[in-house]
DNA sequence: CTGAAAGCGCTAACAT
DNA sequence: ATGTTAGCGCTTTCAG
C-alpha cells in the first residue's frame, strides 16, 4: 500500500529518483512529458511520500505546533481559534499538532514542528517559556510580555472595543457600570481591566470589580454575581470579560430584582452561542477566534518561507454586536 | 541549540554512537556506569533527539492523528474530547496531529500518523472512508457502520441512558414526550432515535419528532421549537438530542405558556454548561467527551504496541444527572 | 557489554 | 533536461 518508494516510482516511469522526485514536486527542471509520466506511474503505484525522509533531508517538518491553554476546554473562543489555525493550515498542507499543558519541554519531549502558535501566552506559564526558548518560529495571538520577543504577534485592540461598550452602556443612561473580570494574567485580561479603570476615573466613577477565575462552576458564579451586587447597590450595569460568565449572571441579576435591559444593562467582553441563546440576548464584542486563529497561522507560514519579516505585529478588527441586554 | 547529533553525544561520552543510542533509551546492553556518562553527556550538549531520523529508521511516528467532524466547533462534548485524546496522548509521549475535514484524499495529503481516532465517524463522510482505507489503525468513538471494520471501538450505550431518561418523565407524570432530534446520520444519533421510537411503540405513545440540523442558528432553533409546540399540543415534555439545544429551547417553551419543571419536562441527551448554567438548570445525559477521548486514545496506543488485539470493542459507562427540569 | 557498518527514503550538489 | 553521488541522524543487524 504505502510501501512504494520514490525509486518504484522512477524505475516505472524509467527516470533517475531525482528526475521522479523534481517531477513529483514541479520542480521546473523536468519536461511536461516526464511529469506527466512519473505522476502516472505514482498513481498506478500508490505512491505516498515518506513524510519522515523528506523531513530528514530537508529539516522541516510540514507541521505546527498549537498551544491553547487549558482553559480552552470551557470556551468557544479558544475552540474556534484552533478551528482557524488548523483551516489554514490545511490549505497550506501543513499539519497541526496540539501542545498540551504537562506536556513541557522539560520532559524533553518537544513536538515535532518547524513553528509554533500560541494562543494567549502569559508569561507565567512555564509551558510557554519552554515553548519561546526552543528557538522555533512562534507566532503569539495577543501580544506576549515576557522576556523573549515572538517572531510574529497577531492582536486585537480589545479595549478599544470595551471603550466603545462603556460608551454605549453611559449613552442607554447606565451611571454605574461594573465589571466581572476573569483573573487571567493573559493581555487581553489586564488591558480589560486597565481599560475599565482609566474609563471610570476619566469620568469620576468609582471603579467596582470582582474577578472571577476562569472555568468557575456555574452555581458557585451565580452566587459570587449576586453577592457582588447585593455589595455593590448603586451598580446598574455589569460587563463579564470570561467567556460565557455573563450568561450565568442573568439568574443572578433577576434574584437581585433588576430587569436586564431596562433597569439593568448586561454585556459580555466574548460573544459566543451562550449570549446569542441567553434571554435576553447579550450585547458583546465578537473576538473572531476563527479569523484570529487563520491569520496567525498564516503569518507563521509567512515567517517560515521568508516572506515576512521577523517582528511583524497585525492588528486584526473586532466587532461589537448590541442586543436586547443594553437595550438595543 | 538543537543541532547537536547523536554522534557528538557520543564522542563526548567516549563511547560509539550505537551505545549512546541504546543508552539514551534505556535498552538493558549498556552498564549503567556508562548510561549515566551518556545522559551527561546528552544534558550537557543540550542534545534533542532528532524525531524525523527516528521515524524513517523506525518506520513510527510517534503521533497520532484525531479526526472529528466539523461540528465540534459548536460542541463543548466534541472539545472535552479533543482535550481526552490529547492528555492520553502526552501521557504516552505522543503528538496529537488534527485532521480537519477537507485536508485528506483530495490533496493526498495524509498526515504523517501511526493510527487514528475517529470521533463519531460517519460512513457517509469521504474524509473518513479516506482515513480508513489508509490502512492504519484506526479506532472510533461510537460505531462505525461503514464496510470496513475499524481496529478499535470506544462506544457508549447512549439508547439505554435515553430509555432511562424516559423512564424518568413518565415516572414524573409526563404524558407525552417529544424528541427533537439531531439530523447528523452518526451511530449516536440514529440509535437514539430508533430507542425513542420503540420506547413509545412499547407505551403506545404516538411517536413525536422533530429533527433540527446540528449547529442550528439559535434564533430560528426557537421559532422552529415554538412551532413545533404548537402543532403537537399534547406534548408535555421534550428530550433534545443535539448539544445545546435544550438551553436553546427554554424561551420557546416559555412563549409557549408552560412552565418548565412543572407542566412541562425538558432533559438534553448530551450535558455541558448550558445545561447547568440554565434556568432552571436542565437533566442531561452526561456523555463524558474527556473520558470517551482518553480511552480511545488508550486502545489504539494499546492496538499500535500490539498489547491489545485487533477488534477490540469496550463500552464505557454514562451517567444521567437529573436536575430542575424534570422536576428533580 | 560494546563497536562497525549498513541503510531507512528522500533531496541537494554536482555532474553531464 | 536528466543522472550520479552523497549524505540528513538515527537504529539495527552482525561481529567482536
Amino acid at each position: 500500500m504505502g510501501s512504494a518508494t520514490i525509486v518504484d516510482v522512477a524505475r516505472a516511469a524509467g527516470v533517475s529518483k531525482t528526475t521522479a522526485s523534481d517531477a513529483l514536486r514541479g520542480h521546473g527542471r523536468v519536461s511536461e512529458a516526464t511529469r506527466v509520466a512519473v505522476a502516472e506511474a505514482a498513481a498506478s503505484l500508490g505512491y505516498t511520500i515518506n513524510r519522515s525522509a523528506r523531513s530528514l533531508r530537508t529539516a522541516t517538518t510540514g507541521a505546527i505546533g498549537l498551544y491553547v491553554p487549558q482553559v480552552i476546554f470551557r470556551s468557544e473562543y479558544y475552540l474556534s481559534f484552533v478551528y482557524g489555525v488548523a483551516n489554514e493550515a490545511a490549505k497550506a498542507e501543513y499539519d497541526v499538532t496540539l501542545i498540551m499543558s504537562g506536556q513541557l519541554p522539560s520532559h524533553g519531549h518537544l513536538p515535532n514542528v518547524d513553528g509554533i502558535v500560541l494562543c494567549d501566552p502569559v508569561a507565567s506559564d512555564p509551558v510557554v517559556r519552554g515553548l519561546m526558548a526552543t528557538g522555533l518560529a512562534v507566532v503569539t495571538c495577543e501580544r506576549y510580555n515576557g522576556d523573549r520577543v515572538p517572531n510574529g504577534v497577531i492582536w486585537s485592540d480589545h479595549a478599544a472595543y470595551l471603550e466603545q461598550l462603556l460608551d454605549e452602556l453611559a449613552g442607554a443612561d447606565a451611571r454605574h457600570p461594573a465589571m466581572l473580570a476573569s483573573t487571567t494574567v493573559s493581555d487581553w485580561s489586564i488591558s480589560l481591566v486597565q481599560k475599565y479603570r482609566s474609563w471610570c476615573l476619566a469620568r469620576g466613577i468609582e471603579p467596582v470589580i470582582r474577578e472571577v477565575p476562569f472555568g468557575t462552576d456555574p452555581a458557585a458564579l451565580q452566587d459570587t454575581t449576586l453577592q457582588f451586587l447585593q455589595e455593590n447597590p448603586t451598580v446598574d450595569a455589569l460587563v463579564c470579560a470570561a467567556d460565557g460568565v455573563a450568561a450565568a449572571a442573568i439568574p443572578a441579576i433577576r434574584l437581585h430584582g433588576r430587569t436586564i435591559g431596562e433597569d439593568f444593562l448586561l454585556a459580555s467582553c466574548v460573544d459566543g452561542t451562550s449570549m446569542r441563546i441567553a434571554d435576553p440576548a447579550i450585547t458583546a464584542i465578537d473576538t473572531k477566534g476563527g479569523e484570529a486563529g487563520s491569520e496567525c497561522a498564516r503569518l507563521l507560514f509567512e515567517l517560515l518561507d521568508g516572506s515576512t519579516p521577523e517582528g511583524t505585529v497585525r492588528e486584526m478588527p473586532l466587532e461589537l454586536n448590541q442586543r436586547a441586554s443594553t437595550g438595543a
